[in-house]
DNA sequence: TAGGCCATGTAAAAAGTTACATGATTTT
DNA sequence: AAAATCATGTAACTTTTTACATGGCCTA
């Protein structure tokens, strides 16, 4: 029984049905899951993950049982059918903006005038992110991962690591040139 | 005299004093040079830009004066010292991290699961979209630029055409793999 | 036994989007 | 004469962040 208004889906609410689709999880295991996937392109905090989930209950595009472990309240979420269509609706949806929110090339844009001490930190910074990214995305590709990718040859997971290592390249020569 | 709290700069407000820095503008000129240069990586739309131009006066960072066109009111702004330097140091802060967020990376990353037509489609539009961005920052590389680019061999502007090109590669390359 | 991890949540504030409303000037 | 562009704004809403609050379980 569809009670709340989710005629369509906030991006936090993709990430969770979307993550949903792999395994059954808690708020917490949600976060977790995002940390180490979704975070580079899409992140949550609890503020939005756990309102989330109870409005999409309320929707019936997920439901939910409880299984403390010990004293630990502990409440499992699953998709459920309608939540399942709902979410590959929304996969098939045309989507022509592509909206970019990007905070550190925003400061860079304007940084040409930094002094020049802080403008290599930034770059040696951005650096150092994006090796970490890449090595992330690498992870993923090897261990099971803990979107339970079903797929390592996939083209999302190879576009994330390729791109991450453009990245990293990119911002080691500029670091070089810089110095 | 600063009356708002300005202790912090939201990203819009480090848009407007960013593009105030090279010349003064009107809120409506300020939209427009955001929608063809920072839009890539931040965009703004009016209900920001007017109420956080009102909260930068306030807070002295910037200050205004009427020059109408005929009978149409208009508001010109520009940075003030405190202002300039405000943003100055908002570019010498460190910044630790990195957030990014890009609803079709989202899309695409649960996407594996879609039909095949859809993800063709998908793969097509991003295709576009990438070539059409690559060539807007081609030509804000040649021309003077709607954000008067000092330095037309800019750091970002490079970073901004060689990633947008990458991109349009990838996505043609997929495009091709698929078809 | 202490520190880290698992686990759930809320309240207030901040940030951003969307839809609306209005009208002059400039270009085709 | 029509269409595009310049120009200013607001109200309601949605989305996200931040800071707080609590406490059990596991392992070194």
């Amino acid at each position: 029984m569809p009670l709340a208004d989710m005629s369509s889906l906030s991006p936090t609410a993709r990430v969770i049905l979307g993550l949903l689709r792999f395994a059954p999880r808690t708020g917490y295991g949600i976060k977790q899951a995002t940390d180490r996937s979704t975070r580079f392109f899409w992140g949550a905090s609890y503020g939005q993950i756990y309102p989330e989930l109870r409005r999409l209950e309320a929707a019936g595009l997920v439901e939910s049982h409880e299984e403390p472990r010990g004293k630990v309240p502990r409440r499992v979420y699953r998709l459920t059918d309608a939540g399942r269509h709902k979410f590959e609706s929304w996969l098939s949806e045309p989507d022509d903006q592509y909206e970019v929110r990007d905070e550190g090339l925003l400061r860079l844009f304007f940084g040409e005038a930094m002094p020049r001490e802080h403008l290599e930190e930034l770059v040696r910074r951005r650096r150092e992110w994006y090796q970490g990214a890449a090595a992330l995305f690498r992870g993923i590709g090897e261990a099971i991962g803990p979107i339970e990718a079903e797929d390592p040859s996939g083209h999302v997971l190879r576009y994330g690591i390729e791109l991450m290592e453009w990245n990293a390249d990119w911002w080691e020569r500029l670091e070089r040139e810089l110095s």
